[in-house]
Parts: structure tokens; C-alpha cells; sequence
RNA sequence: GGCGCUAUCGUCUAACGGUUAGGACGGAGCCCUCUCAAGGCUUAAAUACGGGUUCGAUUCCCGUUAGCGCUACCA
């Protein structure tokens, strides 16, 4: 049985890594039908916030894909110490009563980092009597030293990884308070809940090695690894919050009106390929093509600036995503979003203008400034200019306005109706199409870039129509 | 410093020894067109460097360089 596990730390929001990381867990557990599994991990018990849980939950909500079983490892601390205790008890690990913060750099460039010899060759009976006097300690793996041996694991991204036992500390699994540290706790529970398939980030690749050897003394069947190559950003740097901000949060895409789907879709682009070219691919496209094998080995660049934070490729894949959305299922998404932005309006308006805009919208918040005109009551004001049409004057404007005035009065309000109307009205006043069409459009929309004209006044309605022209042509006076 | 990983257009990527090195985003241009989009077409743009192996290397090996990661009683 295929079992998964995304496992976050609530030290921070939802990371666009960590996003990535559940994502590829999930699709891989839905491709194989396999468990996809939630592990909070908040064993530092000081970083962890409540803020950090919430927004972990939320940016998790917002992607749609769920979960299949839950845990938090704060609440399972009795298994880790007891696997301490259990590796500690088989002399795979030894009490390290070195105060913390001693060692360091200073070990480390003295070449002393591997372990603290004094130690970790302490006998037991001192090491008993000094725990039993209540001095701290930290509970330290014993990494093997008799003899230099190769600790093996096949990555099935990475391929075949080895390293010699010379070149891995005796890292820590008890802290001195008593709180496991995050190699025993995430092995333990790996262990536990039957985990198969570990997919995480490549800054745990040569942790791993760590991990096997923990597998090992808890004589647990070692998972299979894959590792996936790191986001980073445009300058090479592995993305964090305190260097580039609120850009690698899902929030800030979901807040910038990304479509769910579209973000999936652009983080799964990214170090991952179907390998045919595919570009734009829903949910279960992603679900049906994914696998271990598509994953890639160097770093993915995130492209984003200063001052725009939205990578363009994620951009255009969710303009794409919209276009391809059923009208009424996008409307359904624009109602919330304009609403928000203050706009007094409905959902059967919304159906009715979303066709105009889907193609013109590349985020759902740009539904605000694309189509406001058709919920204002009154158009935001306008250089009265902008009525003028190309090789024409103001007097044409006028012209075309008082022409369109009485037209529209006496037409069919749709557009089949209209066109032919307001094409004989521009001949008979001698003047082109377009020379009638813009007057009409900006005194209509405030503006020159605007959807499909005839469908536009469609929507508008008679009434707001001639009322808008009217009061174009009292700015031309 | 030690150890590990990585290296194809600006960016995301394809090409599991033989291709005019392909696609996408973004850029430029053209077409379509009532504006803006959308769409279509065209175009510029890459195998980090040096050695091998091979009839033949983007692809395999070694080295160099660069980047990243781990080296915490963080995760």
C-alpha cells in the first residue's frame, strides 16, 4: 500500500516550496491510489505558531486537494521518546552532557564536528549516575565508527546516493529539555505510519543518509526517497521570507486572483515535465500524467521582480485556465471578487458580462478595472478627447454621438440587430465604421480598450446607453 | 573548510549516442479586426569551460568553474 506524507513546520505562511512538495505527494498518491497523508511538524515547540498553523491550513483549503488522514507529532511525543529510549537501550546512541551552543564553528574548523569523543566514549555508569543527578543531556545518535562503511539509499530522483559513516556527525536525537529533534521524530513517525514513499525537498537529500541509518537501529523498513530540486529565486537563492518577502507565499497568488487549478498546474511545471510539450493541463491531466520519473534534478527558478511578484508564465497558464473555464462556472467566481472590490451587483449580471472578459482577464481580479463599467451607475470621468475619433474632430464626435443617440432609440437592443444598425448609421453620415464605433464605445465605457462593442451595449441596456451618450455629448459642448 | 547535489535559449523545459537542438512564457514583427484582447504565422535567443571514450557526444567518464544544499540540542 502506497502511503505519503506531507509533513510542514508551522514556523511560517505556506511556502510555495511546501506547495509544491504537497502537490507532487498528492498527485503521486492519487495516481497510484495510494494514502496521502497531513503530519503537522511542530516539535520546535518555540518557533511554532498558531498564525502559522491557520494560514498553513488555509493556503492548503485554497489548493482543493485534501488529505486522507492527519496528524500533529506534538501530540504523538511518547512514540519518539520511546524509540530514543529504545536505540538508546540497544547502545546505538549515548547522553551528550555538553552544554548546547558550546561547539559550533570553533569544532567545526578544528575538524572535531564528527562527535565529541569525551563523550560519546563516556562509560555507562558515569553517564547513569550524572543523568540520574539530573544533569542535562543530549541524546546523540552513534553514527558507526569501528569500521568506515557506505550508507546507501536509491533517490528515485537523484539515482543511487552513498556516504561514508566518516562523514556523518553523531547527530542529535533528544534535545536536552527532552524534546525530540526533527530527524527522530520525522523517522519515528515515518516508521509508525507506515510511510512508503518519502517526497520532499532536496535540502533533505543528504539528511537522508541520517534517516536510513534511524530506520535502521528502529529496525524499520526504509522508506523509498524522492527528493525534488529546490524553487529558488531569479538570483539562485533558495526562496525565503525574510529575503524575498510575502512573493513566496500562496497567498499572495490566491490574493492576486489566481485560479487554484492554475497555480497547481504552474508549480508542477516547475521541476516537473509530462514530457510531451503539454502545457496548460487540469487537475486530473496532472493526476493521469504524473510520476517520479518526470521529476528533475537542478534548481527551478521562480520568476518574479520587485516590483511584480507573479511569475508571467503562471500568469499566462492562468488566463488559460480561465479561457478554458465553462462562463457560468467563472461567473460564479467573479461574483465574490467584485463584490469584495465594492461593486453592487448580481450573478445573473455577472453571466451576462463574463463572456466579454474571459478572454481579456488573466487574473479573476482584473475583472474590477476590465469590467466596472458595466456595474457603475455612473462612469468614473474621462477626458472628453478620448471621444474623438481617428482623422476626425469634435464636431464628427458629435455628429456620431446625436446619429447614435436616435439609432439606438429605434433598434432591437441585440446585438445582431445593432450591428447592421450602427453600420448604415456610420454610411449614411458618411463617415467609417470605426469613426462611429469609438465615440460610441468610450461614451459607453470611459474608455477606448473595451470589450466587443455590439455585445457591450447588449448588456448595458437601452437605457444606460442613451443616457451615457447624452451625457458624452454634453462634455463635447 | 568537509560532504553531497546540479549545470540546454532571459525563464520553465524536451531531446534516455546520430535532430536543421523541439515546445512554452516573455520580447520583436506580421495577419485577423469596431478598440482591447483572444487566435494564427514569422523571428531573435541555449547545450558553462577543458579533456577524454566513441565512427559520432547535449547525452557516458574525468577535471575546472559556477550555483545550491547539508554540516544546529531548526525543520
Amino acid at each position: 500500500m502506497l502511503r505519503v506524507r506531507f509533513a510542514p513546520s508551522p514556523t511560517g505562511y505556506l511556502h510555495i516550496g511546501s506547495a509544491r512538495t504537497f502537490i507532487f505527494n498528492w498527485l503521486f498518491a492519487r495516481h497510484e491510489g495510494g494514502t496521502m497523508i497531513l503530519r503537522i511538524d511542530d516539535t520546535d515547540v518555540g518557533r511554532n505558531t498558531e498564525e502559522s498553523l491557520n494560514s498553513i491550513f488555509d493556503g492548503l483549503r485554497w489548493l482543493g486537494l485534501g488529505w486522507d488522514e492527519e496528524y500533529k507529532q506534538s501530540e504523538r511525543l511518547q512514540l519518539h521518546k520511546q524509540l530514543a529510549e529504545a536505540i538508546f537501550q540497544k547502545g546505538l546512541a549515548y547522553r551528550d552532557f555538553t552544554p548546547p551552543g558550546e561547539e559550533g564553528e570553533k569544532a567545526r574548523s578544528e575538524g572535531q564536528w564528527l562527535f565529541n569523543a569525551g563523550m560519546r566514549e563516556l562509560a555507562r555508569e558515569e553517564s547513569d549516575r550524572r543523568a540520574a543527578a539530573g544533569e542535562p543531556f543530549a541524546l546523540r545518535f552513534r553514527v558507526p565508527r569501528d569500521r568506515e562503511c557506505e550508507v546507501r539509499f536509491a533517490d528515485a530522483v537523484y539515482g543511487d546516493q552513498s556516504k561514508s559513516t566518516a562523514d556523518i556527525e553523531d547527530f542529535a536525537l533528544l534535545r536536552s529539555d527532552g524534546m525530540p529533534t526533527y530527524h527522530l521524530a520525522s523517522c519515528a513517525d515515518d516508521a509508525d505510519l507506515r510511510i512508503s514513499h518519502i517526497v520532499r525537498g532536496q535540502d533533505h537529500l543528504t539528511n537522508t543518509f541520517k534517516h536510513v541509518l534511524l530506520f535502521e537501529a528502529a529496525r524499520a523498513a526504509v522508506p523509498q526517497f524522492a527528493h525534488l530540486p529546490l524553487l529558488v529565486a531569479p538570483d539562485g537563492a533558495k526562496l525565503s521570507k525574510r529575503r524575498h518577502g510575502p512573493v513566496v507565499s500562496v497567498m499572495t497568488y490566491r490574493d492576486a486572483g489566481f485560479l487554484p487549478q492554475a497555480y497547481i498546474n504552474f508549480l508542477c511545471l516547475l521541476g516537473w515535465s509530462p514530457k510531451d510539450n503539454r502545457e496548460r493541463m487540469s487537475r486530473e491531466e496532472l493526476t493521469e500524467a504524473f510520476s517520479l520519473e518526470g521529476i528533475n534534478r537542478s534548481n527551478a527558478v521562480v520568476n518574479f521582480t520587485e516590483e511584480d511578484p507573479i511569475d508571467p508564465k503562471a500568469l499566462w497558464l492562468n488566463s488559460q485556465h480561465i479561457y478554458a473555464m465553462p462562463a457560468a462556472e467563472l461567473a460564479e467566481q467573479l461574483l465574490p471578487v467584485l463584490r469584495e472590490a465594492g461593486f453592487r451587483t448580481d450573478i445573473e449580471k455577472v453571466r451576462q458580462v463574463t463572456p466579454l472578459i474571459q478572454e481579456r482577464i488573466k487574473l479573476l481580479n482584473d475583472v474590477t478595472s476590465v469590467a466596472d463599467f458595466f456595474f457603475l451607475e455612473e462612469l468614473p470621468p474621462y477626458d472628453s478627447a478620448e471621444l474623438i475619433p481617428q482623422k476626425g474632430d469634435a464636431a464628427m464626435a458629435a455628429a456620431v454621438l446625436r446619429q447614435a443617440r436616435e439609432t439606438l432609440a429605434g433598434v432591437d437592443f441585440a446585438h445582431d440587430a445593432l450591428e447592421p444598425a450602427l453600420r448604415s448609421a456610420a454610411s449614411g453620415l458618411g463617415v467609417k465604421a470605426g469613426q462611429m464605433f469609438l465615440p460610441i464605445r468610450v461614451a459607453v465605457c470611459g474608455r477606448k480598450n473595451a470589450p466587443p462593442l455590439f455585445q457591450t451595449l447588449e448588456v448595458l441596456g437601452r437605457e444606460i446607453c442613451l443616457h451615457r451618450i447624452g451625457q458624452a455629448l454634453e462634455k463635447l459642448q
